[in-house]
DNA sequence: ATGCATGAGCG
DNA sequence: GCTCATGCATA
């Protein structure tokens, strides 16, 4: 279904595009390139992270204009007033920005509003607290049953043909699910795609419900298992809960989640839900998670201001020059890159790449926009640009002749 | 709640 | 090698 697997326009370092780096001052203490860092401090938000992204922070790196130069000047903005973000999201989302003119295009309007959070102040609301059980007396929709709770048994086992799923979004169950805020046409969910109203708001009676009722966000996510056959983490409701899924993404789980709670509201039947925390114990083959330094990731916070997608070449350099391991970088970026994306655009397969590119574009450090609630305390990503450097040389490791590139490399 | 990681699907 | 969906691990 969502196979967009075609790559999407989304990347905005165009194909073409290998980003340039720009040379970068002295950098005393860590490396040698970043000076960025001098000024960006990475206090990227630490706690809050993500969130800090509604508004890419960033500027759009590769395919702008002027970028490799120079710079684009970010500095710009410190005073800017934030874009006006409504979440009208769709404004600017779908008419207001065609992608041609990203680059060009003042910032203030296309800000789109991602799915981050602001939008949401219920969410806000109850965050934490949700961790406890059901609430007794309840029925845990899809767990109630589960023996032992051991996934070898359990109906929900990940292992069985997720028949259900795809059929799922057509179940026209829904009912009140999401319809609390009113408008929401929950039933849209079924055949038709919701519109961002409608997951928002749905996604705020989820939060809302199934904190009444008790239930976690894993015990939620577990039940989808027993009930569908396609288990679901923690992770996954909890963004869906935030909006921090991909538009499509979230259209796939609504159905189910909406499901999920009409008979999680329905039931009354007790049944504890089969702590099948357990069911995680998996084998851990995974590779240990790797912790990057604030100041390396304010590093990389900058690398990536300059361009979204390094080349593998420029991605060994700055392995090599933060002492990192390729890998870990080249995730980094892909893991950013998603990150970035995930916030900025919200709707419409269509202008998913648009939009992305748009937002990027847009997006410059300087822009203060201030989103949410959540954060972006922290002054706006310095702006400090860097002149590109040569795709010889990759990085200005010390600082060659640093000669950047005029060729905007992009 | 979110950072880093994995893996499928794709070009 | 990338995107995307997803999840383990951790802050």
């Amino acid at each position: 279904m969502f196979s967009r697997g075609a790559g999407t326009p989304q990347e905005a370092s165009g194909p073409s595009g290998k980003c340039s780096y720009g040379s970068v001052p002295p950098l005393p203490p860590f490396f040698p390139f970043p000076a960025v860092k001098a000024e960006y401090e990475p206090p990227e938000l630490q706690a809050g992270e993500a969130k800090a992204w509604g508004p890419f922070p960033g500027p759009e790196p590769c395919h702008q204009p002027g970028m490799a130069g120079g710079a684009p000047g970010p500095q710009l903005l410190e005073s800017g007033q934030p874009p006006t973000e409504e979440p009208g999201q769709e404004t600017g989302r779908k008419g207001g920005c065609p992608e041609a003119n990203c680059a060009l295009l003042p910032a203030g309007p296309c800000y789109a509003h991602p799915w981050s959070s602001p939008f949401w102040p219920a969410l806000a609301g109850h965050g934490s607290a949700a961790s406890r059980g059901p609430l007794p007396g309840h029925t845990f929709p899809g767990l109630g049953v589960c023996p032992g709770a051991q996934h070898a048994v359990c109906p929900g086992d990940p292992h069985q043909p997720p028949s259900g799923l795809s059929s799922l979004g057509s179940s026209g169950s829904s009912s009140g699910a999401a319809s609390e805020g009113g408008q929401s046409s929950e039933s849209g969910d079924e055949d038709t795609t919701p519109t961002s109203e409608e997951l928002e708001q749905f996604a705020k009676d989820l939060k809302h419900k199934r904190i009444t009722l008790g239930f976690t966000q894993a015990d939620v996510g577990m039940a989808l298992g027993t009930l569908y056959g396609k288990m679901f983490s923690q992770t996954t409701i909890c963004r869906f809960e935030a909006l921090q899924l991909s538009f499509k993404n979230m259209c796939k789980l609504k159905p189910l989640l909406q499901r999920w709670l009409n008979e999680a509201e329905s039931s009354d039947s007790l049944q504890e839900l089969c702590n099948a925390e357990q069911v995680l114990a998996q084998a851990r083959k995974r590779k240990r998670r790797t912790s990057i330094e604030n100041n390396v990731k304010g590093t990389l916070e900058s690398f990536f201001h300059k361009c979204v997608k390094p080349s593998p070449q420029q991605i060994s350099q700055i392995a090599e020059d933060l002492n990192l391991d390729k890998d870990v970088v080249r995730v980094w970026f892909c893991n950013r890159r998603q990150k970035g994306k995930r916030l900025l655009l919200p709707f419409g397969d269509e202008h998913e790449g648009a939009m992305y590119n748009m937002n990027l574009a847009l997006a410059h450090p300087a822009l203060p926009v201030a989103v949410s609630s959540q954060a972006y305390a922290p002054a706006p990503p310095a702006p400090i640009y860097m002149p590109a450097f040569h795709k010889g040389e990759i990085f200005p490791q010390a600082l060659q002749p640093a000669v950047s590139m005029g060729d905007s490399g992009n």
